[in-house]
DNA sequence: GTGGTCTAGACCACT
DNA sequence: GTGGTCTAGACCACC
């Protein structure tokens, strides 16, 4: 059996009042897509996944389930879950996550009635009064 | 009866998939904080807020708790609710919304593995593309 | 006409989020007993309690017709309204207000599984804290 | 399923004139402070709090709300709802409590004129006259 | 008039 | 099974 990979961050931790598959699915997705989890990859069973996390194994499943309909994993039946070899699959999700955190940027900015620099500068500040 | 305040912009609209209240008590929030609402001003009554937007008392009174809990607005008892004369608050609440939004941008670089410049420039090819 | 007793003190402030009436009765329940407003003392009238502290005259009036219920103020019609000559009941509401006073303090600390002196130690603590 | 805790003391009664979620909050905070109910264990479902105290199922939703807001209690998606396992904000509660009980009493002897010492007295007559 | 609370019952998402 | 939300409609206290 080929090795699998450590899917999530050692210091992962759950927050128990966000829908833990939606957590596992989010954090998985940017693992792939930075390359941590390279194209191809072997991921581990759910029922591992699931023992290793100390969550219900249906939790694990509908993870996977998401990874799949997004494309950026498959499942071949008695084999295993992948990563998928497709590399503008894995690209199209990179610029996609990219981009939505841009526009959330800019439109929480224009909410405020800040351009992006003001927003900057109140961070810097702040960032400065807790070091302080 | 004293004017209220035009509480939320007229393109607002409810998307079914999320509480109906957190979406109000975050349009407001932001209403509130960036000036359009100004201090001290009287808000709609909780029936002429649920009437206007179609939603039941209930549901327009919980924004209301929400708001007052965070301390943005205040009730007078059988007066109504009226935005908070309390400056401070209104500039903390501010400030929170602003590092909040860089910080999640700057976490949703690192996640991806890009500085925001990087961000940055997929958006713009992104924003091309579309209009090209 | 004779003069008028101070009511409340100036430094008196208004909760929004409780009811102004009993505030009011509570606060003038407490001057009275003290002895700060004495005994055959004139008070405001409804009009003018109601006008010194921008409240509705019909809050001022139901303040003092729940200290008139409890005997603790008289109205001679015509003539305005009168702190109670009558001295037992004045003692009476004083002592009634300190026993509830430590009742809820023991009540408190039976709550806790703590014993009155462990109150008051963990109540230095703090105040030592926020000294320090 | 897990045991549940005994979550309100078998004597506890509802008062009608006060809002029932906050007799609630109000009982089940001092029963978690005090240690009666112990940190990761599980509280009854709404339904079964609903059904033994005879309430609306949403009336012993808000009080698990108003409790998890406060940090005392932790809700587990789909699994239910438990004390905190995090002492501080156990300890700080109790605290809190604590120095509240002793600021109201204080506080009312000072707005009686007395000492502390002084209103005991007056409790410990109080309870002669009564018991004679 | 105002907001606050409670009930009843439905629907939903999550585990 | 769990809690979360919404609706509908009633009642109440306060101003």
């Amino acid at each position: 059996m080929e090795p699998t990979a450590e899917l999530l961050p050692q210091h992962f931790q759950i927050n128990p009042s966000l829908p833990i598959y939606e957590q596992f699915v989010e954090a998985i997705r940017r693992r792939i897509v930075c390359g941590a989890i390279p194209p191809g990859m072997r991921l581990p069973s759910v029922r591992e996944l699931a023992a290793a996390r100390g969550v219900n194994p249906t939790t694990a499943a509908r993870t996977y389930q998401e990874l799949e309909r997004s494309g950026l994993i498959v499942t071949y039946r008695g084999q295993g879950t992948f990563v998928t070899r497709d590399g503008d699959i894995i690209t199209d999700a990179r610029r996609a996550i990219a981009v939505q955190a841009v526009r959330d940027f800019f439109e929480a900015a224009a909410s405020l009635g800040l351009t992006a620099e003001q927003m900057l500068n109140m961070y810097r500040e702040d960032s400065h009064d807790n070091e302080a």
